[in-house]
DNA sequence: TATGATTAGGTCAGAATCAGTCCTAATTAA
DNA sequence: TTAATTAGGACTGATTCTGACCTAATCATA
């Protein structure tokens, strides 16, 4: 603590980890006058670093926030944690820039003591994530963009390419995005369809956040519908059935994304559109309730053919 | 950049983001003679910052380890990625110092530049990780030693409480760890009981690494091991059952958690144990392939069971 | 083996900076 | 109002820093 430089960063470090400090404060602590700790905290700014101060009694120094990033004084916990959470991101594909975790990663790993290193290094080695290694790349900027919209509830038009491979231009609420067996995927509602999609990130080509706000809808899980989706893909056969049992069992067996649900005398009629109506068949042996097909035939056929294979099944 | 003070600031953010910078190249960047380059190397050395050189003709300084953790001069890409990492490790409940990780954010979120941390908030409300939330909490340093004698082959000696709830000591040899729905496990090689075994980390409490090594299995894989393990857990119906189709289908199709797969003339065999039959038996109707169902003769009951379910429902 | 580029460091004088001690002003909570 | 605090000007003397000019040591390459 003898050099105008380390003073300077023990300044710096002690605001780091202190909420705030008054001058007197750092003065005892660095032994010098307050007058000096005054030019410090100057030259501070001067850096870049934007420390900012609450005048009057009680009075202080805090750090604010700059528009660049003053040098991070961490300890060798920390940096571990750093280090591990980086590697995590790196794992999982995370939408964010390479650039930016490798160089985090490479002046970490630099200065990390040895003792340290190995010990991130072995729990690297040791753990084993359950995770799907990702065939596609996205732009980290999109997630950002779509993540932002989500939060503030903005409109989004965006071009997307089918899994077809036809491009289209649509307005989207993104409500959410989910990480779902490799893929990223934004949930919402989409206004060219007037529905619910999920779409997969690495296929949208272009983004733009609109004027136009939505209100988010209350206890809507991004994740249920991302599951199901998987099991109902949106399409032609428009679906009626009634399900006989309270609206509460409904809620409970099927999500919120499974379609609209109406009660009615009779019980509950469930209303969906879905391109594959083997999904929705299944799902229907699956419940413990009375339920009546109303629309489509085809969904009667299909029962049929489930109840053939079914029978085969149960022979051989 | 004028001052003394803040030249030496600069020269470790140049060291820091480059891999190696020659004492001339420092000197014309700060425009300074090289002859105080040196003097401010010596410094930062004096300081506790492990920068080292290289001599001769391409010779230059970098940063070296230390024992101690220079001040961390980063971007604010980096700083997002940083913290975006902090929060996954968090979220995935890993097994990093909590003091650590809230430190790290606390220091990182209250001097990012508003812009940037609006941005991090967004992704992390707008994420939803499929992420189950664990009930436990474990002792960081346990995951730290566990990791560093896998790393190091070294058996352990540990003090294990069983889910039935009798404690016992047992020599292990640790393959690795492995995250699976919410909780963390050791796959390893148990010498007390012969066999490969997984353990749960919150549920030792006792770990010391011993002088004996191992050596670990070629080509194991720990989550394979953990998915059969659960796969396979003792419920009371073996399930056996001939999948005919190719190998890369079935591993499309299933997930290495369904259970274990065998390669066989007649296609692939499939084994599992479960206590509920029903989901397994809509699972048989969903493939596209033809199936035999070889055990239990149960399951065949179930199979006409939904045959006169979907039957009834193509009825009516 | 010779050469040139580089780090390493000693020395010295003059310039620049820094620290402390005075001030005064502005701000703000009690 | 009062007291505590930040903010900052001015001066002086001590300290430090800088550049210029040295000499060694090291090491890749021709």
């Amino acid at each position: 603590m003898y050099s105008p430089t380390t003073r300077l960063l023990t300044i710096l470090e002690l605001l780091q980890s202190h909420r705030q400090l008054s001058g007197s404060q750092l003065a005892s602590r660095l032994e010098i006058s307050p007058r000096s700790i005054r030019r410090y905290i100057v030259m501070l700014q001067d850096m870049g670093i934007p420390i900012e101060a609450e005048r009057g009694p009680d009075g202080a120094y805090y750090l604010g926030r700059g528009v660049k990033l003053p040098p991070l004084m961490i300890n060798n916990q920390e940096a571990s944690a750093l280090v591990l959470g980086l590697l995590v991101l790196q794992a999982f594909h995370f939408p964010v820039e390479l650039v930016a975790i490798e160089g985090a990663l490479a002046k970490l790993e630099r200065v990390m003591p040895e003792a340290l290193l190995e010990q991130v290094r072995a729990l690297q080695a040791a753990l084993s994530f359950n995770v799907v290694a990702s065939p596609t790349t996205l732009q980290p900027s999109i997630v950002a963009r779509l993540s932002l919209a989500v939060h503030k509830c903005q409109s989004l038009s965006m071009r997307y390419m089918s899994l077809s491979g036809t491009e289209s231009t649509r307005l989207f609420d993104a409500y959410g995005i989910v990480y779902y067996q490799g893929f990223w995927y934004a949930v919402g509602f989409c206004h060219t369809r007037r529905d619910l999609r999920t779409f997969r990130l690495d296929r949208i080509s272009e983004l733009q956040a609109t004027d136009h706000t939505f209100d988010q809808p209350e206890g809507f899980d991004p994740i249920q519908h991302v599951h199901n989706a998987f099991a109902t893909m949106p399409g032609q056969y428009p679906v009626e059935i009634l399900l006989e049992t309270s609206m509460s069992h409904v809620q409970q067996v099927l999500p919120p994304a499974a379609g609209s649900f109406e009660a009615t005398p009779a019980g509950i009629l469930w209303r969906r559109e879905v391109a594959d109506l083997w999904p929705t068949a299944l799902l229907l042996l699956k419940f413990d309730f009375p339920v009546i097909i109303r629309q489509p035939p085809e969904l009667r056929t299909i029962m049929q053919q489930l109840a053939a294979k079914a029978l085969r099944l149960s022979e051989e």
